[in-house]
RNA sequence: GGAGGGGUGCCGGAGUGGUUAAUCGGAGCAGUCUGUAAAACUGCCGCCUGUUGGGCUACGUAGGUUCGAAUCCUACCCCCUCCA
């Protein structure tokens, strides 16, 4: 604790370090560590939960120590039980390599690419033989499997655990051992898991890694972790205005948390924002103005971030029209003058805009949808040709108009 | 191997012959409010169709009984618990 130089890489954004006076020793060794990182292939999005964790990684990288990443092609097959999924889709090895590519070049964004390895689970479970497979699980009994929690929620509720989901960690802790871990990083649901590594190291006489642990962020929802499945997630790699917007829609209770885990402002400035927040002398809002301008600069550009808070305050604060609004065609077939009679159902459809025809007429009958600025209750209406279509809060088109009869 | 319990819409979970497209909660969507925050209130929440109307598909799968089944019968599949 009197340490103060790898103050902010283990205080700041770190939910827990197992061992953490070992890890500074390790630190200041001036050994290059390697630093192990694995992700699971069935789902390749990277978005702003695991952001905490990988720019930890990068941190680390900037003292000198390599990444290794571990693409968690076998262990994909099982599913991690930290949460609740219990049968997934099992993958092709064409799809296992698409969703490998993607996500590191996700990754990448963030991590950097020249001090990491990548390395594939395949390589050593592709020939992995029976008798290895019993020399690992002898070395663990059910009741240490057993100790974790959601294994044990799940069994003394009669909850079905398969064979294969207590194979996991194990798995998972070999790769430490491949690898020769000294430091295993994940989000605090992973604590478990990389605990097992540890003592697996043990068992096989090596030096048991350091767990580097951080916590989740809650997703846009603010109540439950970010996830994808959820949808409460930002993607790293979505559109500025998009990645703007949605920062914007967290609850402020959020706010201080997201600073500190996903982007570069001070501790600091941070600590003077959560004093205004506490005394009220600040519109929550603006800060999160801020906060929503640093995430989007970080995985776009400035220009990009200004961009976006423009387009926010004038469509939602001023409650004008978007700058540049997507025009798809729709198809008239009478015309008077200037107006045209279009039935916006086939395009919107088409387009994906809306998921059904019940949907529509849903949104209609709700007044979601807007012509012009005027609420219109049936999906036939006269629209002079460039009309701006609203559908509910945020999905602006310009109407192209074709017209399909002769003369007019 | 034996005994018992269960498979319902995105999820949880009611319903045990008709008034059930299926109570209720959560999630989601829309509207009012507003700071695309929180809280609140209201509505929607299978698909198709020219409407307050009509049609189709749905309660593990396949058959059957019945004027009528998610609800009864038969077979099959799957899951869970306990005992061995």
């Amino acid at each position: 604790m009197t340490n103060t130089k790898f103050d902010d890489l283990l205080k700041r954004g770190v939910k827990e370090i197992i061992i953490e006076q070992e890890l500074i020793k390790l630190l200041e060794s001036g050994k290059c560590l390697r630093l192990k990182q694995g992700f699971d292939p069935s789902s390749p999005d990277i978005h702003l939960g695991h952001v905490a964790g990988l720019r930890k990684l990068r941190q680390f990288q900037g003292l000198g120590h390599k990444v290794i990443l571990i693409v968690g092609d076998w262990t994909a097959r099982i599913g991690d039980p930290s949460g609740q999924s219990v049968t997934r889709p099992m993958l092709s090895p064409q799809e296992v390599e698409d969703n490998a590519q993607t996500y590191m070049e996700q990754f990448f964004k963030v991590v950097d690419k020249s001090r990491t390895d990548v390395r594939w689970q395949s390589e050593w479970y592709g020939k992995f033989t029976m008798e290895e497979v019993i020399k690992l699980t002898s070395k663990f009994t059910v009741a240490q499997l057993l100790a974790r929690e959601d294994f044990s929620k799940r069994y003394s509720s009669g909850n079905p655990i398969s064979l294969t989901e207590l194979l996991y960690p194990l798995l998972q802790g070999y790769d430490s051992v491949v690898v020769g871990a000294d430091v295993e990083f994940g989000g605090i649901d992973q604590k478990f898991n990389c605990l097992l590594g540890r003592e697996l190291q043990q068992c096989m006489g090596q030096p048991s890694q350091q767990v580097f642990l951080v916590p989740l962020l809650v997703g846009t929802d603010g109540s439950q972790k970010m996830s994808k499945s959820l949808n409460n997630y930002i993607g790293i790699y979505e559109a500025p205005k998009e990645m703007y917007g949605k920062v914007m829609s967290i609850p402020d209770s959020l706010i201080i948390d997201y600073f500190e885990l996903v982007t570069d402002v001070q501790d600091k400035e941070i600590a003077a924002f959560r004093e205004q927040m506490n005394t009220l002398s600040v519109n929550p809002m603006n800060l999160k103005k801020k906060l929503a301008y640093e995430i989007t600069s970080q995985f776009h550009d400035k220009q990009a971030a200004v961009e976006a808070e423009e387009q926010f305050t004038k469509v939602f604060q001023k409650k004008q029209m978007p700058n540049d609004i997507p025009e798809y065609a729709f198809i008239a077939k009478y015309a008077q003058g200037e107006l045209y009679e279009v039935d916006i159902a086939p395009t919107l459809l088409q387009k994906k805009l809306v998921k059904s025809n019940s949907e529509l007429k849903r949104l209609l009958a709700q007044g979601a949808i807007k012509l012009n600025g005027k609420k219109v209750s049936r999906n036939i209406m006269n629209a002079p040709d460039n009309s701006i279509l609203r559908i509910g809060k945020r999905c602006f088109i310009k109407m192209a108009i074709n017209r399909t009869f002769e003369g007019g």
